[in-house]
DNA sequence: TATAACGTTCTATATAGTAGAACAACTGGA
DNA sequence: TCCAGTTGTTCTACTATATAGAACGTTATA
């Protein structure tokens, strides 16, 4: 394991997800590096152009390559591209909030997203994450994946005790949840009343690729 | 400059480039790498979960943490604050003037300046607006909406007769202007020769978001 | 004006990545 | 079925390279 590469990495993702420009002394604290270390590895990403650096504070930023390699990523890019204008006719037609996410572990990954026009709390971002079991896309993605309880645990990366409860009417046990699976499969569809989000309801339909397998929910 | 680092980013931006999965060999031959050499640091991109390794042809694929923190980039600041460094690096490599402008109807608004060290007259400040058709900036944009002649009349809240004129080298017809914007599209960037300050010229580029709309202009 | 904080540079040291070989698993022909 | 070639992965000696700490000069702060 290359750490100088780790550490790169994590400045990197630091710098990304920093509500602002970022000095040394920040990323050195944050990370526990030294003054000198930390430096370095700024001014390697600089010169390898994944960051900015302000010459008139000194301080960096994330550049927009990865914007823009995010924007490549293969998968992400073709499924967004092939379901977008569908997506869009979707959101027209219902007037409703449209997901496109994906399955990452136990979260989901929205990958596309198209507001409602209605007055709706956005609680959702385009890269952002939820967990999987309390979304309706993400039950959907589950439900699809026809797990036993088993497999199920692992995929969620529980170990024990009650699933962490986000609202009164999440799901907060394996059981409960299997149940809600099972109920998803025979319907065809999968249902969020409130689990994630108080006053925010949901339906998630299962996207499938040439092969049948489950690639993303809607 | 930490070269393991700057070699992990270049594996991983191949990565992100590659149409389809990479195998060690692909890698190695691309980057000119020994083969234990681009394993070991595909090996470090997977533990940091920036990248994912196929379990049944063990070959490479970007993961969604680029995506992820791309869309965090694009998302999580404004267009100025996104922009500031890399306009600061315009005006130090150029030594010109440099604006951030975004088009509010018939008008651009300064959204962000950097004064050159060169004695140029300051026409222009943050906040300001300058008419959209005389400017490069504002041209820029109105080049990339792609507008025909009567959507172009009313984005500039045009009603009839010739357009104002600010110089002897002002665009004073509608018909000249979109010539202008067609010369402008086919070259990729817009000019500004004296149309709204004598003495002044420019060069203006469009500025996109992730859904190719124009949102300002350099 | 004095002091602290910070960005950047420098250097001795040892850690950690490199390159090459070796091994095992797999592929495709003959 | 056997053999040769390709590839993923592991191992090892070597040294190039990142590290940590101090030092320097500059910029904020009291």
């Amino acid at each position: 394991m290359d750490s100088t590469l780790a550490k790169g990495l994590a400045v990197l993702e630091w710098l990304a997800r920093a509500p602002k420009a970022c000095r040394v002394v920040d990323v050195a604290q944050a990370l526990n590096l030294p003054r000198s270390n930390a430096h370095r590895t700024l001014q390697t990403l600089v010169a390898c152009g994944w960051a900015v650096q302000d010459p008139a504070t000194s301080s960096y930023r994330a550049s927009l390559r990865l914007f823009e390699l995010g924007a490549l990523v293969d998968g992400a890019v073709d499924l967004k591209s092939l379901l977008h204008p569908h997506l869009a006719q979707l959101a027209q037609a219902t007037g409703e909030t449209i997901h496109l996410t994906v399955l990452q572990g136990a979260e989901i990954v929205y990958l596309d997203k198209f507001d409602s026009p209605l007055p709706v709390a956005a609680y959702s971002r385009i890269g952002g994450r939820a967990p999987a079991y309390s979304v309706a896309s993400g039950k959907a993605m589950l439900a699809a994946l026809n797990l036993d309880t088993g497999a199920l645990a692992q995929q969620l990366g529980h170990v024990s005790g009650p699933l962490p409860s986000h609202t009164p009417n999440t799901l907060t046990t394996l059981d409960a949840l299997q149940a809600d699976l099972q109920r998803t499969r025979s319907r065809g569809w999968a249902e969020n009343r409130e689990e994630w989000r108080l006053g925010v309801c949901g339906l998630g339909a299962p996207v499938f690729n040439a092969r049948a397998e489950v690639v993303a929910a809607v």
